[in-house]
DNA sequence: ACCTTGTATTTAGCTTGCTAAATATGTCAA
DNA sequence: TTGACATATTTAGCAAGCTAAATACAAGGT
């Protein structure tokens, strides 16, 4: 991608849905990884901040399912912020398996980042009518959910 | 994401594009996975299989520019295909700094998989109209477009 | 010939994603 | 109460993405 002095032609693309998602994916990760960066945040790190800076306290599995990632995963991602001094864990007395994710005192103070998202969909969707925006997010739930619940059929049979 | 019995109801989501498309991408990945891990492939080396089936001897940076990815992730991902037995690097004698790579046969016999994508796009595209699928392929491409630009321009800027 | 600059790839080291398995705790039935 | 199962998190180990830096070769000017 970086060193571009090729003769070749490239070679055309397929129509295959999936890889536009990739690429645009990465695009947008990208551009919102430019952002965040000067506030010492990873995008990911961020998507978990906007949990907690509207409901602090919670557990490694609700902040899994709201970023739709393994709970490993989010664990993880936890580990870093922690290491950042974003969040603190702490165990609950109710239920002691369960992990509750706090935010301290520098994680709260990073909150009016809440809005970041709106540059960054400025960005990407220049030149889009609200129409075409609005279509854009129903067809991409559509197809999440059309991924879902393929995945969680494909599980059970 | 795995264990669900929260009492509590989920943290709403921002409308954030660039989350909705990690998501789809995800999933879609995930699925994609799924239809080639029988026949031993991840969705990534079936990807560069795919430009190499329509042309054979690539180098690595024309593989990394098909993919959009940067030139190491290519490099290692021909690393992985390499030591599966599907492909081999070859220098070149025109410039030896260049490094093609070549098919072998058995990653010639994987090649009717060219088709895999059609019956996941079916999948993820269940319930799409004809021009909803075209819809939704061109906003991708202008989203795609603006994010590269903005990249871009912030690089020389 | 030599020195600089550019090009092509790889190496090193990081984050983020996954699954499988380990650990710890809760729950419920016998 | 005890044993079996369920739930919540973490650990371990892997693939894939990135940037920065190392390596190796090419090309051109002096």
């Amino acid at each position: 991608m970086t060193t571009q002095a090729n003769d070749a032609a490239p070679v055309p693309y397929l129509p295959s849905i999936g890889r536009l998602l990739g690429f645009a994916s990465r695009a947008a990760v990208a551009l919102s990884e430019r952002s965040l960066a000067p506030h010492g945040l990873t995008l990911q790190q961020w998507i978990l901040l906007t949990a907690l800076w509207r409901e602090d306290g919670l557990t490694v599995s609700q902040l899994a399912a709201y970023y739709r990632v393994s709970d490993p995963t989010a664990s993880s991602l936890v580990d870093r912020m922690e290491a950042k001094g974003l969040v603190v864990r702490r165990r609950t007395d109710r239920d002691r398996r369960k992990v509750i994710v706090c935010l301290t005192e520098k994680g709260r103070s990073l909150a009016p980042l809440i809005g970041a998202y709106e540059p960054i969909n400025d960005v990407l969707l220049a030149g889009f009518t609200g129409p075409e925006r609005a279509a854009l997010a129903a067809l991409l739930d559509r197809l999440i959910a059309n991924a879902e619940s393929a995945l969680a059929k494909a599980e059970s049979g």
